[in-house]
RNA sequence: GGGCGCGUAGCUCAGUGGUAGAGCACACCCUUCACACGGGUGGGGUCGCAAGUUCAAUCCUUGCCGCGCCCA
């Protein structure tokens, strides 16, 4: 045994002891024979540093590992960080224009190993957060999604969607984040709520067409549209009015000029214009608006044919017919400039104030703009069947279970996920354009890109050739096919075009999103695709597509350790599917819906059994934490402050299901107290010679408090196992931190002070034992710690053995400590409410004692003598006029207090604790009486009723026989 | 507009169809030989409001009020 010091002080042992755990690979024993465990870590952005929520997400996943390899699981914790292509590429792009540098000053290749350079020095920040918080995971096998096995996976995933018909390029409006210049999906779009206004515009009818001179518009020569987006007239193509809507049936098949660029445009019927809602035509823009695409389509206009009017930086650029001096205008800009020539032209007819619902760009903050461009999308509404099949039939479990709903009715509305980001950072999309071949002979279509200078880019039009490959080689030869042996295929980096001998195959230069890989993390990190499940082959997988995925969690149970019989070491046949994942509600969608989507597809099953949502952890006022605001609490300020003990079992402590946590540094304080608590509990034990125990089965006991500690051991055991079955780590933690101090050091250590034994010593320190285990998920330092300070230990703690939950015949000494223990309280009470001085000692005279009592005193009496400060205890009547008196039971114990008690203050005490009784009797009494209850409540309510009244009618006699006696 | 959640002691939160709990804070007492980051004792709540179901409602149902989040 090591002495300690008198104040626990959880800086000094910290990073020992996760430096030992992980040095001597404790955080991934061999255990090839043991049932495996696995939970996949959601990979923190590797620009990410640790906040508060990764503290509680990672938290309640190391408790959870921690817990089942204690129990003796083949425990994995896969750990790794994503490439975050947006965040990254900013990272390094923003110290490059520190230095006066841009990217496109750098070909695409310097600046991706520029950003490997910034990586291998700075992405390594959280990880080594994660260790001070305690986090055991594998970092024998730490991941990264640009890892090339792992790219090699997500290549594979597109190359095999693309085959099997679930990923297509499609051009298509897209939310276009101007800030970033790239596409980005509708997940990472934010909508707000701005004050904006609703211009309505005149639009002059051409031709001399004037409305129906006998409507309700009587003979107008324009027709009014309204919009909150005025510059987007420019690129007006149609009016829609609906068909039934009388007003317009006139002109419907005409044409309005639209002013300002001189257009003519039809006007045209649509469903979408509402005769109810402001003049009931609408202006249809259908490059700009997504509502007016569907509109455009419906009226037979091609994508490819809409008007354009916008560059990637949201600037005016010609689309045919727009005046000079708003080319290279701002779309803000140009804006205030169409509503100025409106206005000098008199054709604004009215402006509304209105709140305006506008998207923004969740990483940029800029107002998103929907854009024609093609994209590479993925048929998410496919994907999803199976995974909203797997809620279902229970292959997944979501807990807690409120959160299903949200899960069919975003899958069941899911719409086409675009993949593809115009970024350099990130996994390049493994498509290849050649030229198409036409009844002319082979020829290359290109798009141009106009900038708002007036210069354009061109980019290869989807109506060339498309080879999808996982390499250079494949594309070559996929290519070689198409166009024949007559020609040399050669890849390269201008345009895809053709000369008499040579195709040239130009790769594409977009990435993909980093949530496409993010979600093949719980099987791409196992070693998939070179590591494949024990039964699914890519064939297989398409089978289980077609059946809808439907399995149970029985057979993929079974499935994983038959396949650990046979191909140990084989990890994705051990370890998928994953056991359960923690996440934050908030990335269900981002992340764990599209785990289920990819893992059903490739792996033919669920990604895990079990789902598990925690919420925020917000500001001490209840408001979100963010870097704006200023009101973040960073997690690592709190393990310097407290430990991270603390930190974790304020973590686990809070976290009940289905709410968010507000942080509240007070409580985390109580927690660094619990471990003081703690750790002076094993000095008192180190001083009284307790130490390790030798057996994990509890040590034979004869007195009863011994006897009661041991149950009060297995009780706690059992409520953690339970709670933490069930997810529960409030219960979990509150479970410990009970035992801990209510019963082990506010009783059992008191109870036993100046009698220790050896039964005694064995217990004490067995139970202790029992504790450090028990505590170990949540406070895995300290206990770690105390663990070897014990004494001689055969392996370290963290893979010690989890407690047995045996239960002992314990009934009669635990009625007994409990006993006790009220009649402690009870002088306690009785002392303090009549000022006996703290250390005065009493004799008591005890009337009425049954011969148990007899007994219980006997055995008890240096307890009594020492918590409740009784000396002596005689039996039998007493002059009770000058005494306080108790009653416990059948049993009064009258406490002689001459010249010290106050006897108006006995009988107030006397009379306040019967008439509690008799308060208690009479309601009893009342229930008892009604017919109804005793008729029709469940029998064993009547019964606890009526053993309830017994006992409170006796507790109110006895009372008031003593307040008689008082005189 | 649709969905979800919350409203319990001064604060932060558990909880249950049958007499309301914890931590912190508060009051009083205690340098008792592990611990003042401690020990002991105590005060404090018509469980948001209203109706309904029930022998019995803080708990179940409905409505209302207030707060938060997600989706359109």
């Amino acid at each position: 045994m090591t002495d300690l010091p008198k104040t626990f002080d959880p800086a000094t042992i910290e990073s020992r002891w996760y430096a030992h755990w992980e040095e001597n690979g404790l955080f991934r024993p061999e255990r090839p024979d043991a049932q495996p465990f696995t939970i996949v870590n959601p990979p923190p952005n590797v620009t990410g540093s640790l906040h508060i929520g990764h503290a509680l997400d990672n938290t309640l996943q190391d408790i959870m590992i921690r817990y089942e390899r204690l129990r003796g699981k083949d425990a994995l914790w896969v750990v790794g960080t994503d490439h975050a292509g947006i965040a990254t590429q900013m990272v390094v792009e923003r110290q490059m224009n520190a230095r006066g540098e841009k990217r496109t000053d750098y070909t695409r290749d310097q600046f991706v190993e520029k950003v490997w350079d910034w990586k291998r020095e700075s992405g390594g920040t959280i990880t080594g957060q994660l260790r001070r918080l305690g986090c055991s995971m594998d970092w024998s096998r730490e991941q990264f999604t640009m890892d090339p096995h792992f790219s090699k996976a997500v290549t594979k995933v597109f190359v095999d969607l693309y085959n099997r018909g679930l990923l297509y390029r499609d051009k298509r409006l897209v939310n276009w984040d101007p800030g970033l210049k790239t596409a980005i999906s509708d997940l990472e779009v934010e909508t707000r709520e701005v004050n904006g206004k609703f211009w309505h515009f005149r639009y002059p009818l051409a031709d001399g067409v004037t409305l129906d001179a006998n409507g309700d518009l009587g003979g107008r020569d324009h027709i009014v549209v309204a919009t909150t987006r005025p510059e987007t007239m420019l690129a007006d193509m149609a009016v829609a009015v609906n068909a039934a809507d009388p007003r317009y049936a006139s002109v419907v098949g005409k044409h309005v000029k639209l002013p300002i660029t001189g257009r003519l445009i039809p006007i045209i019927t649509d469903d979408h214009a509402d005769p109810e809602l402001g003049s009931g035509a609408v202006k249809i823009t259908p490059g700009h608006d997504f509502n007016d695409f569907e509109v455009g389509k419906r009226a037979g206009i091609k994508a490819g044919d809409m008007l354009n009017m916008l560059d990637a930086d949201a600037k005016v650029v010609q689309c045919g017919d727009i005046p000079e001096e708003y080319l290279g205008l701002d779309r803000f800009d140009a804006r205030k400039a169409v509503v100025a020539e409106m206005e000098r032209l008199g054709l604004l007819d009215r402006i509304e104030d209105r709140v305006i619902q506008t998207p923004y760009g969740d990483r940029s903050g800029v107002v998103i703009e929907p854009w024609l461009t093609d994209q590479w999308y993925v048929d998410a509404a496919t994907l999803a069947k199976p995974a909203i099949e797997a809620v279902k039939t229970g292959a997944i479990e979501i807990v807690p279970k409120t959160w299903e709903k949200t899960w069919f009715n975003w899958m069941e509305n899911i719409q086409p996920w675009c993949v593809s980001r115009q970024l350099w950072w990130g996994h390049r999309i493994p498509a290849w354009f050649g030229p198409a071949k036409t009844e002319n002979g082979i020829a290359t279509f290109m798009e141009q890109q106009f900038h708002a200078d007036g210069s354009f880019t061109e980019t290869s039009s989807s109506k060339n050739e498309t080879f999808v490959a996982l390499t250079d080689a494949d594309a070559i030869s996929a290519a070689q096919a198409f166009y024949g042996q007559q020609f040399k295929i050669e890849i390269d980096d201008r345009f895809p075009r053709a000369s008499s001998s040579t195709i040239y195959i130009v790769r594409d230069p977009d990435v993909l999103d980093t949530w496409f890989s993010s979600a093949l993390w719980p099987f791409a990190t196992l070693g998939w695709p070179t590591e494949t499940p024990f039964v699914p082959s890519e064939v297989e997988g398409q089978a289980a597509r077609a059946a809808q995925g439907v399995s149970t969690s029985l057979d993929t149970n079974g499935k994983g350790i038959d396949a650990a019989e046979g191909e140990r070491g084989n990890l994705v046949a051990r370890h998928y599917p994953n056991d359960l994942l923690i996440s934050g509600f908030d990335i269900l969608f981002f992340w764990d819906a599209r785990m289920a989507m990819m893992g059903q597809e490739f792996m033919g099953d669920v990604p895990w059994k079990r789902l598990y949502l925690h919420g925020l952890v917000r500001a001490a006022d209840g408001s979100k934490m963010s870097k704006s605001k200023g009101n973040t609490v960073d997690p690592l300020g709190l393990i310097d402050a407290y430990g991270a003990d603390a930190l974790r079992f304020f973590m686990s402590a809070m976290e009940s299901q289905g709410r968010d946590i507000k942080m509240d540094e007070k409580r985390v304080e109580g927690y660094r107290n619990f471990a003081t608590k703690l750790w002076n509990a094993a000095r008192f034990l180190q001083s009284n010679g307790i130490g390790a125990s030798q057996s994990v089965t509890a040590p034979t006991a004869t007195l009863p408090v011994n006897t009661w500690v041991i149950g009060e051991v297995v009780d706690t055991v059992q409520a953690i196992d339970k709670a933490l079955a069930d997810l529960r780590f409030d219960a979990a933690a509150n479970a410990i931190y009970h035992f801990v101090w209510d019963q082990y050091c506010d009783w059992y250590i008191e109870l036993t002070k100046g009698q220790i034994d050896e039964e005694t010593r064995a217990v004490a320190g067995w139970a202790f034992d029992q504790i450090l285990v028990m505590l170990h998920p949540f406070m895995p330092f300290i206990t770690e710690e105390l663990w070897h300070a014990m004494g001689a230990r055969e392996s370290d703690l963290i893979v010690a053995q989890w407690p047995q939950s045996v239960v002992a015949d314990d009934g009669e000494a635990r009625a007994e400590i409990d006993w006790l223990i009220r009649l402690v309280q009870s002088v306690r009470t009785a002392r303090t409410e009549l000022n006996v001085p703290p250390g005065a000692k009493m004799k008591a005279i005890v009337r009425d004692a049954s011969d148990a009592t007899r007994a219980r005193l006997d055995r008890q009496h240096a307890s009594l003598a020492r918590l409740a400060r009784i000396e002596a205890v005689t039996f039998g009547d007493a002059d009770e006029a000058g005494a306080a008196q108790v009653v416990v039971d059948e049993a009064t114990y009258i406490l002689p207090l001459e010249g010290v008690i106050d006897l108006a203050a006995e009988k107030a005490r006397l009379t306040k604790a019967m008439d509690a009784a008799a308060k208690e009797r009479d309601a009893l009494a009342g229930r008892l009486s009604n017919a109804s209850f005793v008729e029709r409540a469940k029998p064993e309510a009547v019964e606890k009723a009526r053993a309830d009244h017994a006992e409170k009618a006796a507790e109110a006699e006895r009372l008031a026989a003593a307040l008689a006696r008082l005189g």
